[in-house]
DNA sequence: ACTCGGATTCTCT
DNA sequence: GAGAATCCGAGTA
């Protein structure tokens, strides 16, 4: 017996909105919805994007150092090359995963990683997912680029490569109409090349943002 | 085949 | 604020 539909909030976002550079996509991303399904029955786990960074793809002049992409495609950033709208999943330091979204049109590289969420539905299997009790902080369950994926369950196994464009994805990108207005733009963070680059994109004195929040930063207004 | 280091997090002090 | 945990992808040979 195959899951019933599931309801899921706001509506998909187009492949279209992705297919633009990361740093055009990176702010618009704040406030919308990461969905993930758990496969099973049940509500799915969903939060919302409130901090981002964009990394570029190597055909942008200069190429960004800092980006997986920097050298070309290998097996592991393949997914980036492709179709934009498309999770790149990583492991990283041995325990833990990063979590990206494709951007460009194919054959260009370039994707944004979510930093943090604040969490909207499913906080308590998400703090079980993080070994946490379930009256744990918002900011303790999704702030951090590993802490989300911990959170939601994302592995690279499981959920690279997936389209989070696609209805009957267990990955997806939604968008529930929350306004947001401004975003403070600074320099990424945990990175050991182009250290001065603004492209790290938050809401502004959200909770859920990760670390470094002292990060002086200028102001974006979004349209 | 072998080395190196990382888009991190947690646990100390 | 510093150090450990811990593995695999990428670069070099």
């Amino acid at each position: 017996m195959p899951d019933s539909p599931k309801d899921l909030p706001g509506r998909l976002l187009p492949r279209s909105f992705f297919e633009h550079s990361p740093e055009l996509v990176a702010p618009r991303l704040l406030g919308k919805l990461l969905v993930a399904l758990t496969g099973r029955v049940g509500a799915p786990l969903a939060g919302r994007i409130v901090e981002v960074e964009a990394y570029l793809g190597p055909h942008n002049d200069p190429p960004d150092p800092a980006a997986h992409t920097h050298r070309g495609p290998t097996p592991r950033n393949e997914v980036l090359f492709g179709p934009a709208g498309h999770a790149y999943v990583y492991a990283i330091y041995g325990r833990y995963f990063c979590m990206n979204i494709s951007c460009e049109i194919e054959g260009r590289a370039g994707c944004v990683l979510l930093r943090a969420l604040e969490p909207v539905s499913g906080r308590a299997k998400m703090a079980a997912n993080r070994g946490l009790l379930p009256d744990a902080t918002p900011s303790a369950l999704t702030s951090g680029p590993s802490r989300l994926c911990q959170a939601l369950g994302l592995t690279r196994k499981v959920h690279n490569r997936l389209d989070v464009t696609c209805a009957t994805s267990r990955l997806q990108v939604r968008d529930d109409g929350c306004p947001v207005f401004e975003a403070l733009v600074t320099v990424r963070i945990g990175i050991k090349h182009a250290v001065d680059w603004p492209l790290r994109f938050t809401l502004p004195d959200h909770k859920c943002v990760s670390g470094a929040r002292n990060l002086t930063g200028t102001r974006l207004v979004l349209k």
